[in-house]
DNA sequence: GTCTATAAAGCGATAGAC
DNA sequence: GTCTATCGCTTTATAGAC
């Protein structure tokens, strides 16, 4: 399976995958340049900024992804129950119930926190706020919905923590579980 | 306020809050040095395995605290129920709502998992079950009481990403009132 | 666009004086 | 027990050939 590298997004799901699994000091541009296939020369080509410009590209990629896939889907959709199913389809996909870890997360707890401090805050916002608003055109206060929603978003992340701590991936199907339960019964 | 280092002990302090901060990779000699105010020579006078056994000494010390304050009474405490609202207490405290990160955590999530995967699996086996056998004796029946327990542990450790993420120290605050009434209340 | 070579700095760790 | 000096290696980043 060759890896073919055309332009500069076709690197960022090996990069992304590189500072997920160690995190951003631990991204050394040896491990991103074998993940991507390419040597130091093409990935400063790509990615003029260097590493800071690569996690910055790969936070804009998931961040987009995350725009398309998730909260446009629960502020836009007609059915906001639905909408709110499918998210919890698409995050335990995402995160392969527990095996992929959350880059966003793992840049709010560590050290490049205050670099990517916007960009972290703005995805867990609009995370937040869009689920908040599908639950509350379900037929939530507004703070019911809020609550919930920021109960979400923790629940998820929590179970992705400890679900790498006990190696356990079942972890993130039984607190997903928990939380659907939680959102969509009244 | 001198920092007075006379043994190994005097030092953990100083050098969870860089691991804390910095994470395994991103806590260099340089910074470990300066938070204890030693060169590298006493550092490694007292931790002749380097960094790798700081980390370990402060896992250990981590691990001892939560044990005496936390694992035990949760076992031992003759009201399960008093011992829960006590664990919420001291967690609220000990991580300072979200401003202090859980040590066990980051290195759950990051590159230094497989160096310390026992201790970090042990940290939050120990927690979930002290937790368990409290609410089973507390009259849950050991399904809810498990349940709950891994429940609370996630809510607790998805606020402090969350709560780093947003740069709100209230969102620890939010979700232990919650896990305290979902846990207390039958 | 991709590579190798290399610079400059920082890393963990060690040696040895005091 | 604490320090400075230093080793050997890796790091990010740049330069320049192709």
């Amino acid at each position: 399976m060759p890896r073919v590298v055309v332009e500069r997004a076709d690197t960022l799901p090996a990069l992304a995958e590189v500072f997920r699994e160690h995190g951003y000091e631990g991204a050394s541009l040896a491990l991103l340049g074998r993940a991507t296939g390419l040597g130091k020369g093409s990935l400063y080509h790509f990615f003029p900024g260097g590493k800071e410009e690569m996690a910055s590209a790969v936070l804009a990629e998931i961040d987009g992804w995350f725009e398309v896939n998730v909260f446009a889907p629960l502020r836009d959709a007609e059915e906001p129950a639905q909408a709110v199913a499918a998210m919890f389809d698409a995050v335990e996909d995402y995160f392969r119930s527990g095996q992929r870890v959350c880059l966003v997360g793992v840049l709010a707890l560590g050290d490049a926190r205050d670099r990517f401090g916007q960009a972290v805050r703005g995805y867990f916002a609009r995370w937040i706020d869009a689920l908040a608003a599908a639950l509350a055109r379900a037929g939530r206060s507004r703070g019911e919905a809020a609550a919930l929603a920021e109960e979400a978003v923790v629940g998820v992340q929590g179970a992705i923590v400890l679900s790498r701590a006990l190696d356990q991936s079942a972890v993130v199907g039984r607190a997903v579980r928990t939380l659907r339960e939680r959102l969509e019964i009244s």
